[in-house]
DNA sequence: TTGTACGCGTTATCAA
DNA sequence: TTGATAACGCGTACAA
């Protein structure tokens, strides 16, 4: 366990002052290029490391964007996980990723460990309980940016990343209609959540706008697990009527749910069509192949990252729009398909 | 964008030395009860931060821990990420991720820059191209600790952690041939890689030791994707004669590749029993349900993490067993069942 | 129980 | 083109 190299090593070394050394490894213009070359081939034989700790605490910068998720185990976020790395690795930041596992609690905590790390920049995606933004007041005063992606909510000085979510629930149910669907119901998540607001709006103006009832029976809470799907399939078959269509509003949930109403003898999609939400594998797995909205995770993730480094590098302008959005469109498979349309047909982008 | 409060400024303000200030905040036993309970009032009540550079600078330690794993996107990796992100930030560390996409260079950048960020302890999952550890060496040598989880390698320096993937592919390849199979493919991945060079072995012995040939022709190399399943599906039905039996190497892969089959109007598991690996939510989704290994990937990172901050915190002590062995389990579905086993019956463990 | 003084390794500023 | 010096904020040996 040797003792680190430092630049007033490589200085004594090279008869140099700490001064030189520190340009030159950065490629200062105001050094010699020999004395670079000599200084950088010392290091590299010295077996320097430059001490990221001493020059952060000078810089008052870390190079570093935290981010904070509710679960790090689903299919969606580790989409936007591996795009937000991808391009920070890329312009050389690091990333710290911690997950709230949707409480707030965890969340604060998380917020304030972000802090305390000096991160340059922050990446969120709300969790079920968040009510109050208060933790990320502390970002906002002192200027660093935070960015909001898919759960969001409205802060005069976040930007928001997002999907049309009311226009893609109004797609899907829109769908659902005119494949003869008079009676549909959808399962969303915690409402507080604009993504399952604005389904469940876009669920509702679809509805009406084609004179359909809107009813509250018809919409069932669900904590949108695989779990969930059984219980809300179980919910569904009790009803009388049965309904004749379902929007689910993500996929897993989805899928567990026309899995079960299949084994208790409901043919999808003759007696129900079911459209899911974010387009996961499972979607294409499952029989029959579920309908589902393509959410870019990893295009969502490359984003706000992007737009993240504008905002931390800008020369203080700020960006017009306050809210991105990103285009997702209806994959239509079989369990939506019950006119004469062949099941064999391919995927059909709307 | 308000100034940073600092210990000094608090020291002003309640005429105190810098030294108690930073005494009191780190809880240390010399300080008065009640300038201690001054201090911390003041400090909320100032909006003190602590400065983890200054504070990491002067200790020469960070609380940070790295990772590197081949793809953020991946169901496995997602959980344990999970798993150790969990426990991390239980004990107060944070994570730094990144991912080499499986390759080497970018797991060498990788490395460089968590080095860099003099991370306290690093764990890994190495690349498919990864064949040197070099860039490890410079943890090693400075008493960082390295561990490998997954995908491994021995160094003498570092702690493993595994499961069994020889037993783990014997059994499901004993299973096969208990259901009556008698050719069988093994479809594999990079077999530099530990996991696939072991679950290859395993295969082979269940074949010797039951007295069935076993043929190079038989195994048949992937990317072990969604699309490469369906690579590996065409190569099987150009085949003659058929086989009879296919164990996969991953989930995603063996799900894809039995959805092709059948589609090729291939019968599973009657023309064609199919076995996976890892347990991920598609084996539970397609039809037949896939047989598969039950892989505890939020356990492994658990494990993991806990093992890192002993070896961390450590007296310097070595813990004895240089590879830790996590228990994993064939989960027995309708995709294997070919006997007059009800296909309807309970997931069996073996 | 509290305080003084210094060092961790880097970079910004000013001067040469 | 190079160097001397101070400062970033904290923790600790030593002194009081």
């Amino acid at each position: 366990m040797e003792k680190d190299i430092t630049i007033y090593d490589i200085a004594r070394e090279l008869e140099l002052s700490p001064t030189t050394i520190s340009r030159a490894l950065n490629d200062h213009p105001s050094v010699n290029k020999n004395t670079k070359q000599r200084i950088s081939e010392a290091a590299a034989q010295m077996g320097y490391r430059s001490n990221l700790f001493a020059s952060n605490l000078r810089k008052q910068r870390t190079n570093t964007i935290g981010m904070i998720v509710p679960r790090l185990d689903s299919p969606f976020h580790s989409a936007v996980i591996a795009g937000i790395e991808k391009i920070a690795n890329e312009e050389g930041y690091n990333l710290i990723i911690s997950q709230s596992l949707e409480t707030l609690h965890k969340e604060v905590a998380n917020a304030k460990t972000m802090f305390d790390s000096r991160v340059d920049g922050l990446l969120v995606s709300l969790s079920f309980e968040t009510d109050s933004l208060e933790h990320f007041e502390q970002f906002i005063n002192r200027g660093i940016p935070v960015i909001f992606y898919d759960r969001v909510t409205e802060h005069k000085n976040c930007t928001n990343i997002i999907i049309d979510n009311l226009q893609a629930a109004y797609k899907a149910t829109t769908h659902l209609i005119e494949q003869g669907c008079t009676n549909i119901v959808h399962i969303t998540g915690n409402l507080k959540r604009n993504v399952y607001a604005d389904r469940l709006k876009g669920y509702k103006y679809a509805l009406i706008d084609h004179n359909l009832p809107f009813t509250e029976s018809n919409v069932l809470k669900s904590q949108l697990t695989e779990e969930a799907g059984k219980l809300a399939a179980e919910q569904i078959l009790a009803m009388n009527p049965l309904p004749d269509g379902i929007f689910v509003s993500n996929d897993t949930c989805a899928v567990s749910c026309l899995r079960t109403l299949k084994q208790a003898g409901i043919s999808i999609p003759r007696d129900m069509a079911v459209i899911g939400f974010n387009n996961d594998l499972t979607s294409r797995v499952v029989e029959p192949n579920l309908t589902t909205i393509n959410y870019p995770g990893q295009e969502m993730g490359e984003v706000a990252v992007r737009v993240l480094l504008m905002q931390m590098n800008g020369t203080g302008e700020k960006i017009p729009s306050n809210t991105i959005n990103l285009r997702s469109e209806l994959i239509i498979r079989e369990s939506s398909l019950r006119g004469k349309a062949s099941p064999k047909k391919k995927d059909i982008l709307l």
